[in-house]
DNA sequence: TTAGGGTTAG
């Protein structure tokens, strides 16, 4: 009797299917990854190649550079990778800041012939090309090269580039192609619900109200239903120039329609009030939160403890924040930046050393927005001197003497700032 | 393996 499996194929083969099967049930950490991907390549066939996507898309989903190099792995053992393994690898050097690596992982694809499957694959070159404000580039791919390699763009394609124009504050373009698209829209790319969302939301953070309203009462006529999101936008884009009863009406419209308001509509309208310091209004919202069965979260949070620390009422934000946490619910690092700004209103310097070191206790590390609040609270006193700036490996040390005290801030994204021009605009007054 | 909304600095 012949055997069915060559030696050693049967235990590769229940490795894969746990692998599989661990996968779907959501249980593989990014260290479990990487344990069972060493287990894996070391006996891998061709069979293996959708247990070693699995392992690759949660170790790039955490770690990109790292699924990058989990692939130049794959690559040398004998397991043909499929189009989704470089649908992974695609995706993987783009959010790694490596397009130079993305091009040709793509130009790989097209080479193997894989283009006419390659959709997703475009979809993540997309996204990237377009986070670098590149979206004209990013449109001449969906309308030329595309179609040149039989890869028909899909709704998905063409959400990615209205993202991108309404990044690149270019949302009137992106009306305007709606409209194209509508008068000879074909198939699959005639603009749907995310399309509409996606230009009205950049319409109202330009500023164009009007405009994004108008092309929300259009969306019934084309035959689209607003959803959730757009109720939403539209309430958030009128409570953020304060048109509270425009909201109201919009709010009122939205229950009218069988639509539920969730906490993002709440917290639009609470941060609304709050805004125009109209308290007793955000209690009327929170009772009725509570009368729908709907719990705060830790934007709402967020919102309250920003008002309080403006409102130099830091010690009652800093109680929020305690509760919140013995409450179970996570400090985002906005939530930290609150806080971190209401003390730096207050010039309470201790608080806010206090505050850096239980976010690095918490394992979260200051963003922008954190290190424009330091560096400007520290600017502010006149005897800051900067002692010291010294660049290393894409970090960076500040130190200075501020009253004979030595004061220090490790920069560790030094090359994101630098990467994305956003270098905080106190520290360049400070250094430059 | 692909797309959309609510909070923060200057």
């Amino acid at each position: 009797m012949s055997r069915r499996f060559p030696p050693g194929a049967m235990s590769r083969r229940i490795l894969e299917r746990k692998i599989q099967d661990r996968y779907r049930a959501g249980h593989i950490g990014t260290d479990d990854a990487l344990n069972l991907f060493d287990e894996l390549i070391q006996v891998a066939g061709p069979s293996s190649v959708r247990a070693i996507n699995c392992l690759l898309t949660v170790v790039g989903r955490d770690c990109p550079a790292l699924g990058v190099s989990l692939f130049n792995r794959v690559a040398r053992a004998k397991v043909p990778p499929h189009n989704i393994t470089y649908g992974i690898l695609v995706d993987c050097c783009c959010r790694a800041g490596r397009m130079d690596l993305g091009h040709p992982a793509m130009g790989h694809v097209i080479k193997l012939g894989f283009t006419a499957e390659a959709i997703v694959n475009f979809s993540h070159l997309l996204k990237a090309i377009c986070a670098e404000k590149k979206t004209s580039y990013a449109m001449d791919i969906v309308l030329w090269i595309m179609p040149e390699f039989n890869c028909v763009p899909n709704i998905f394609s063409y959400n990615i580039l209205f993202k991108g124009l309404c990044n690149e504050r270019r949302s009137q373009e992106a009306l305007e192609l709606i409209n194209i698209m509508v008068e000879d829209g074909r198939g699959c790319c005639r603009p749907d619900v995310v399309t509409y969302n996606t230009v009205i939301d950049g319409l109202l953070k330009e500023g164009e109200v009007g405009k994004a309203y108008s092309l929300f009462c259009e969306m019934p006529q084309r035959g689209i239903s607003p959803d959730d999101v757009t109720w939403n936008s539209i309430i958030s884009g009128m409570c953020k120039v304060h048109a509270m009863d425009k909201a109201e009406d919009v709010l009122e419209q939205m229950l009218d329609r069988g639509i539920l308001p969730d906490v993002a509509t709440y917290n639009s309208l609470i941060h609304g009030y709050y805004s125009l310091g109209q308290c007793e209004e955000v209690d009327r919202i929170f009772k009725e939160m509570s009368r729908n069965g709907v719990q705060p979260d830790i934007v709402t949070y967020s919102i309250q403890m920003d008002y309080l620390c403006k409102s130099g009422r830091c010690t009652e934000a800093r109680k929020i924040f305690d509760s919140m946490i013995s409450l179970g619910q996570k400090p985002t690092v906005t939530t930290y930046n609150i806080l971190l700004h209401g003390y730096a209103m207050e010039r309470s310097f201790y608080d806010m050393n206090c505050l850096i070191e239980l976010m690095d206790d918490n394992g979260i590390s200051p963003d922008h927005y954190g290190y424009n609040i330091l560096i400007s609270a520290y600017a502010k006193e006149e005897t800051v001197v900067i002692l010291r700036k010294t660049v290393t490996s894409r970090k960076v040390w500040l130190a200075w003497y501020m009253n004979d005290y030595l004061c220090f801030i490790y920069m560790p994204d030094y090359y994101f700032f630098n990467k994305l021009s956003l270098m905080p605009f106190a520290l360049l007054s400070l250094l430059y």
